[in-house]
RNA sequence: GGCGGCGUACCCAAGAGGCCCAAGGGAGCGGUCUGCAAAACCGCGAUUCACCGGUUCAAAUCCGGUCGCCGCCUCCA
């Protein structure tokens, strides 16, 4: 089955054909550095990194190249407001960029191009524009003249008389008409600025992408991906200049994530309603938020609640438990017995072609966890009857590793989701054990009021008692209230 | 006003004409296990997909309309 992605520009599903078989270019749009990142950002890197992760799988050679905006309004002020210098402050932001998002399980990219280091670029590129009769200066300024680009609207799907209807563009008397937009904006004094033909000032915020991308990975990018709320009219603006500058098309796969929302309302800065990842992890293991995220189409819409994140708390142990359970089930004995379960044979490529079928549907995350979970409530029926036997039968035994090293790939290597229960904390793990060796013995000589003391203790310590077939053990307890 | 999207069980969420009298997760209920409890595991659960019409042999899925919700059009992932 191919590889079908939806595409902003086309409004459909369609096959996905890079435009050089086997590589794809891949440009993420990042995120401006003046402020600490909130499960918005999350949803978009998540889901890039999957997307990214599972071209990988399916064999393309990718280069992911990821920008960061290090100069623009919010920075300058941000900076003014602390005393700071914008670019100190900046530095600072990605720095903490990379610590949320390491937590988070997502890949770095080949290449994090900073707008403040590709100046050049941006000026030659203005420059080319305006020799084209794209673009115009004014006034120490430089805009893009939108009419001078036929296709101008064509991602968000605008003409220019709807937007003129809409009667929030920026009136400026610099501008030859409403919609045009600034490639270069003139500084003011004591603002960061950089010389250039037109007089000293800084890049607008659009021209960026259009230099950087080019620059890593040439004229046609095979997927854009960014929020929803970039499609105009960022991307739209950037389609303008790469387009009417190398007069190729800009981007083969235009990509787009929905937002999270929070109370019926997106949740974004200007509204105040953003939880930082750094506030969210405190709460919670980070796998957690990045299962969270891949429950849901990424496309759709998705409601940040409490309840949601305790949902998929359980969801994610479930899973953990699950992949425990296979792991157990490869440890017992192998018996000569021919009693195994029917369809064996067949089972690990049928659960691998399920999960695969989902993820070529437009990297359907949700649907491919399901597939996951599908297979595990089989794995969880033999280990109810297995673990009691103490042993699998030989066949058994070879279709569960085969199901285990699959569960890796997927799981791990393609979702990101880590397995792994969240590590005890350094040094608790031996007392632990003493303790549960404590309990162990107290039960088997029925000293039970011994017994159960010592649950309680473990208890406190955060963990949680279970007594399985396999003996007891203990597991760190939710921190979610 | 223009453009885009959404509405599936108690909650969340897959599903883009027949495999759907609709995955999967959470909660609930019943059960297994257990000294007890918990956890874990198993089982149950929508004859129906906001509403009304239409197309079709066949629709949650396509078309038209109605209602409700959200987003973009200004910085925003």
């Amino acid at each position: 089955m191919p590889l079908r992605v939806y595409n902003t520009l086309t409004g459909d599903k369609q096959p996905f054909e890079p435009l050089t078989p086997g590589k794809v270019g891949m440009y993420v749009c990042g995120v401006t550095v003046y402020d600490d990142c909130h499960l918005g950002h999350a949803r978009c890197y998540v889901s890039f990194d999957v997307i990214r992760r599972y071209l990988i799988r399916r064999g393309y050679d990718v280069t992911h190249v990821q920008n960061f905006t290090d100069i623009d309004d919010k920075i300058i002020q941000r900076a003014a407001e602390r005393g700071e210098d914008p670019l100190t402050l900046a530095r600072e932001y990605e720095k903490r960029y990379f610590e949320v998002f390491d937590r988070l399980g997502v890949r770095r990219a080949d290449r994090y191009p900073r707008a403040t280091e590709e100046i050049e670029g941006m000026i030659a590129l203005i420059g080319r524009l305006i020799e084209k009769n794209h673009a115009y200066p004014s006034d120490g300024d430089v805009y893009f003249s939108t009419s001078s680009f036929a296709g101008y609207g064509k991602l968000s799907k605008r003409t220019p008389e709807s937007m003129m209807a809409g009667a929030r563009v920026e009136i400026s008397e610099k501008k030859r008409d409403p919609l045009d937009f600034a490639l270069w904006k003139k500084s003011k004094p004591g603002e960061p600025s950089w010389p250039s033909p037109w007089g000293d000032g800084r890049p607008g915020w659009h021209i960026e992408c259009s230099v950087m991308s080019g620059k890593y990975l040439g004229d046609t990018l095979d997927i854009h991906g960014g929020g929803q709320d970039l499609i105009f009219p960022h991307h739209e603006n950037e389609i303008a200049q790469s387009e009417a500058a190398s007069g190729k098309p800009f981007v083969r796969y235009f990509l787009h994530n929905g937002f999270v929302t929070v109370d019926g309302e997106k949740m974004s800065k200007s509204l105040g309603n953003f939880r930082t990842l750094e506030e969210l992890y405190r709460q919670v293991d980070p796998m957690i938020l990045r299962f969270f995220i891949l429950s849901t189409h990424y496309r759709s819409p998705l409601t940040f609640t409490a309840k949601k994140l305790q949902d998929a708390e359980a969801g994610l142990s479930r899973l953990r438990e699950g992949r425990r359970h296979l792991t157990e089930l490869l440890k017992l004995k192998i018996s000569s017995g021919s009693d195994v379960e029917p369809g064996l044979a067949e089972w690990p490529a049928a659960v691998q072609a399920e999960f695969e079928d989902a993820m070529d549907d437009d990297f359907n995350t949700a649907e491919a966890i399901g597939a996951i979970f599908r297979m595990l409530s089989r794995v969880n029926q033999i280990y109810d009857r297995r673990a009691r036997e103490g042993t699998v039968p030989a066949e058994l035994s070879g279709a569960l590793k085969k199901i285990a090293a699959w569960i890796e790939v997927t799981a791990a290597d393609v979702l990101g989701v880590s397995l792994n229960a969240a590590p005890a904390p350094a040094g608790d793990s031996g007392e632990i054990e003493k303790l549960l060796a404590g309990r162990d013995a107290a039960r088997k000589e029925k000293r039970y009021a011994d017994a159960d003391r010592i649950r309680d203790e473990i208890a406190r310590l955060g963990y949680q008692i279970q007594d399985t077939p396999l003996g007891p053990r203990a597991v760190k307890k939710s921190v979610l209230t």
